[in-house]
DNA sequence: ATACCGACCTGTCAGC
DNA sequence: TGCTGACAGGTCGGTA
């Protein structure tokens, strides 16, 4: 459910109601697949912080944390007392959602469905949960800035853009998907795209000529703008923080749409697999 | 260096 | 009413 607009409405959802909370107690479940640090760091480093910030990279959600006040940094090398005023350390909790995962801000008083891995009961009275059914999700906290390749598809210029293909041999759908070349692009928004852009999925990415991918180009940076300002969309676990669907399936020219009508000419939306992924098209609008 | 493929998990749905 | 198999928004590591 999560790739680039979907973790967008995640993150706007939380920067407008956690940004300033404290996190006062952490429960993890016993479950070690979902963590991509221990348990035991998460909830140290959880515990106690303020959230002063919620961002995305890729479909990575980056929320900033202030750590609460030490008298001493641990067990630290012997450095002197490196300052003798307590100084706030900082960190950063990342929360990949995987396929299922869900990152929800909730009274207390709601049910803990199956498959909670964390409750951060924060100051405010409410709870951030994470929920996964799947556990491909990724839980994990850095002490130092969090860094991850490839670069946003709503920032990248033309040309940089372009110059990710030019020698790839993958087909464009392959390289499209390919976080470390444009991260945030999965399986619906690299369809919808190439639908847009009237390419087919199965084109050798370095053989896109220049109108090819001025047209790609448009396509992307407009279907995940739209798809943002929609909500994200909603196949079929996908909600935002808030525990509301996405709108944007509804716009879906090809995404889910096998034997359906083109919109355009009518012919029967096709579906094959690429690299494993399912990949669906329009065979008479997509050359 | 690239590119494909199975594995990782659980849940759901279609078909028998 | 089962049971079985295919399939699902993502990523990784191994192999060709």
């Amino acid at each position: 459910m999560p790739e680039l607009p979907e973790v967008e409405t995640v993150v706007r959802g939380l920067r407008a109601s956690v940004v300033a909370d404290v996190i006062e107690e952490v429960w993890l479940s016993g479950r070690k697949q979902p963590l991509k640090s221990t348990p035991r760091e998460i909830a140290e480093v959880l515990t106690g912080a303020r959230i002063t910030s919620v961002h995305r990279m890729g479909k990575h959600i980056v929320i900033d944390l202030t750590l609460p006040e030490q008298p001493s940094l641990s067990k630290s090398k012997k450095s002197k007392s490196k300052s003798t005023k307590h100084t706030s350390e900082n960190a950063t909790f990342i929360v990949h959602l995987g396929m299922t995962g869900r990152l929800l801000v909730v009274s207390p008083d709601e049910p803990v469905p199956k498959h909670t891995h964390l409750i951060a009961k924060l100051k405010s009275g409410r709870e951030l949960r994470f929920v996964d059914p799947r556990m491909f999700g990724k839980l994990a906290v850095y002490r130092d800035a969090f860094e991850t390749v490839g670069t946003e598809p709503l920032d990248i210029g033309f040309d940089q853009f372009t110059g990710l293909f030019r020698k790839r041999k993958s087909p464009i759908k392959s390289a499209l998907l390919n976080q470390k070349l444009l991260r945030g692009i999965g399986n619906i928004y690299a369809d919808e795209s190439l639908a847009r852009a009237g390419i087919r999925p199965r084109r050798r990415a370095a053989t896109l000529t220049r109108l090819d991918l001025d047209r790609l180009y448009r396509s992307m940076q407009q279907v995940l703008n739209e798809a943002i300002a929609a909500g994200g969309s909603s196949v079929s676990d996908y909600v935002d923080s808030a525990g509301e669907p996405g709108f944007f399936q509804f716009q879906h020219r090809v995404y889910g749409r096998e034997h359906e009508a083109c919109l355009t000419c009518k012919t029967p939306i096709k579906r094959v697999v690429i690299g494993g992924r399912s990949s669906h098209y329009c065979p008479k609008c997509q050359k």
